[in-house]
DNA sequence: TGGTTGACGGTGG
DNA sequence: TCCACCGCCAACC
């Protein structure tokens, strides 16, 4: 199969985005950069549109620069649960993203 | 097997 | 500050 790489990158972006402790957050490069592909932002999105299940907090993840992103049209839905978490949210923009941005979580957050 | 897409990132205007 | 174009990697058809 070309690359199955895909089972493992997957794997490890899921597993990375899990360990995203509540009240924090990462942008799709810092998720890539943990699953060892930090140029792979973009498998990272695609991979979470596919995503869509409770066990991943696929709503911690944003976008460079504090952006939320998308949500599968769900952008509201995605604030809300930032907003719920803790996390300032301002229009489509994260507020302090450096503050809860999380790019160490690479050590067992919690 | 090859081509296109996509929850993007960064730079330029 | 916002919009547009280009570049990137992996998954899907």
């Amino acid at each position: 199969m070309k690359a199955r790489a895909g089972s493992t990158f997957a794997a490890r972006v899921l597993a990375a985005v899990r360990r995203i402790p509540r009240g924090r957050v990462a942008t799709y490069g810092d998720v890539a950069a943990a699953a060892g592909k930090p140029r792979a932002w973009r498998a990272v999105g695609n991979l979470m549109r596919n995503c869509r299940r409770a066990d991943v907090p696929c709503h911690r993840v944003i976008g460079a620069g504090g952006r939320l992103g998308g949500y599968g049209g769900n952008v509201a839905f995605k604030r809300s649960l930032l907003l719920a978490e803790g996390i300032q949210v301002s229009g489509s923009r994260i507020r302090h993203v450096d503050q809860v941005r999380l790019t160490d979580f690479n050590t067992r957050a919690k």
